[in-house]
DNA sequence: CTGAAAGCGCTTACAG
DNA sequence: CTGAAAGCGCTTACAG
């Protein structure tokens, strides 16, 4: 490895010289800055980061940590979505990504996930669809006092910043759209109580809350339908519960837009066809939904300003150590795709 | 942040004598050893990674380094297939991952993407969905003597090792097999000359060479239809082609699968239908086509393997950096699915 | 404007 | 079995 000394031999000057010119500090001859920049050339000259890094006590490295395994579709849609965003702030900043995997509360964690932070391998933590934090690790995040930002969910850990949208909201303002376009009936498929996931169970409060502000005359929770990530299953609930309605809901509110194709599958079992039977709206907008053969209407997420909001708030907290944490809530959008007619 | 001369002083020894325990080396007495461990534990104490890297230089990091923009569907599914791959290689490991987006060839690089490999930031690098690594970038490589391995392309350069797929094998095999199910004219949905992608190169490749040897009675070449990644340049195509081919092809080879849904959007305005009119067949095997709402035959890339066996291929030059450049070729394997229909 | 010294946190010989 | 010394590559005061 080349270092500042056989920089300075070869420009004939201290190791130290070699130093203010690689920190562009002002204090240097302009003669000897060129010598230098030429041995720099010559030799190929990098500096290693390992040596900043044990005086500075920074790496200008970020961990990106997430229980989303990589290898699953959907998800990993979101991760890379929200990553987009906290890649191109770090990249200005010239900090690098780690990205690693990490067990949720529940999962089996075989190996000590937690190393690279306690090593100082990184400044801060960018947490992605992390529905709970174990304990232990922030234990050891409040020990280490490293900066960290949760994306997707709210930790209440007094140490976690966090951004997140307004899941609730959107789902009620779904029902006031669709109540407009004149549905009365509306189902809502959402996830099994067993699986936690406070996105959609915001949802399906903001769902519930729209219709009983709207005064339906039914109770929105006999419309809720709940299942589970899987094609399968889905197909099977939605299909079971459309069955047994004594009046056909003419519009289903799924909670996840990767349920709209296994909604479809169902309700065409029942002959029943979208958008003409049934209107239907999705959420979360990061799926090419034109792959499922219909241009969906679903509620965005921000993702990608998601990440970069997450970015910022942890660089600012590697910046000023003191900075209290921080809470950020981003709208959702909607898209007008044509699945949802307006019916009188 | 707390250091071994923190843990010395508390146990009553030297800070040598922490490394040693630390380290696991054996000759240390057993109760010293536990007064130093008490005393890890009692301050929470973990060896930083800094001072290590600086005495062995490695600092057990590697690079998935990859022009595919993270906020692409289909590509970054590819993506992360393969990193889960090489996640779980290096997790055992204990070798963390950075991961960075790099330009290729005719991209813009108005940044400078080699920084963190300059810095000694990482021991090696794999390049995933790289087509054409640019040549200064091949000469920092060199230079730094820096280990990489590429995913789903072969560099030239004598320093790359590389794992790709039989693309040309598996678009050989798969007319074999359209061919055995009595499928004589038979379309290729590829890509314009001016992309340059070797992976969907070569399956056009086994597809021309195929028909030849089967001897059909066509130029498998009038039967190639060039378009690019994007929905309605794929639908006006493919549109375009069956419009104007006096016998309708039985079966189109669609060589990246999220063309499917295009092709079959095009082949429904002509009022032909997939499988009963057209048999169709893809290629990658990465998107859940469920979704598509087809269970969609296709030939499966072997992304996860190809990443483990990029980071096996990786990790023995970090290990060994005498050995020389390895090659390896993996077999795809054919999904049966029900797009395809035997005829006579 | 330039250099000698000390130190960041660790490991690797070398003595004892 | 344990410690004092030197050094990994760099930066940060301190002298001159």
């Amino acid at each position: 490895m080349v270092t500042q000394k056989d920089v300075a031999e070869r420009a004939g000057v201290s190791f130290i010289t070699v130093s203010r010119v690689v920190n562009g500090e002002a204090n240097v001859k302009e003669e000897t800055k060129q010598k230098v920049l030429q041995a720099i050339a010559d030799l190929g000259y990098a500096p290693g980061f390992a040596g900043r890094a044990l005086n500075s006590g920074r790496v200008n490295t970020i961990a990106v940590l997430t229980p989303i395994p990589f290898y699953e579709n959907v998800r990993s849609f979101y991760l890379m979505q929200v990553l987009s965003g906290i890649e191109s702030f770090f990249r200005e900043k010239n900090i690098d990504i780690l990205i690693g995997f990490v067990p949720e509360v529940g999962m089996d964690a075989s190996y000590d996930y937690l190393r690279p932070y306690r090593q100082k391998k990184v400044d801060g933590i960018i947490f992605i669809g992390m529905r709970k934090i174990p304990d232990s690790m922030i234990k050891e995040l409040e020990l280490r006092r490293l900066p960290c930002v949760a994306v997707g969910d709210r930790p209440e850990s007094s140490l976690v910043s966090w951004v997140d949208t307004d899941n609730y909201g959107a789902g009620y303002s779904t029902i006031q759209r669709l109540w407009e376009n004149g549905h009365r009936r509306i189902a809502f498929c959402g996830l099994d109580k067993s699986i936690y996931n406070a996105n959609v169970s915001d949802r399906e409060r903001g769902f519930v809350q729209a219709l009983k502000d709207l005064g339906a005359g039914c109770r929105p929770e006999d419309y809720i339908i709940r299942t589970e990530y899987k094609f399968e299953s889905i197909e099977r609930d939605v299909f079971a519960a459309f069955s047994s309605y004594a009046e056909i809901p003419t519009a289903l509110f799924c909670s996840v837009d990767s349920m709209i194709p296994p909604a479809v599958s169902a309700l065409a079992k029942l002959n029943l066809s979208v958008p003409r039977d049934v209107s239907a709206v999705g959420f979360d907008g990061f799926i090419n939904t034109t792959y499922f053969g219909m241009d969906v209407t679903t509620n965005v997420q921000p993702l990608k300003s998601m990440g970069h909001a997450a970015a910022e708030m942890l660089y600012s907290r590697m910046e000023q150590p003191g900075l209290e944490k921080q809470e950020r809530v981003l709208p959702v959008s909607f898209y007008e795709g044509k699945t949802v007619l307006k019916i009188s």
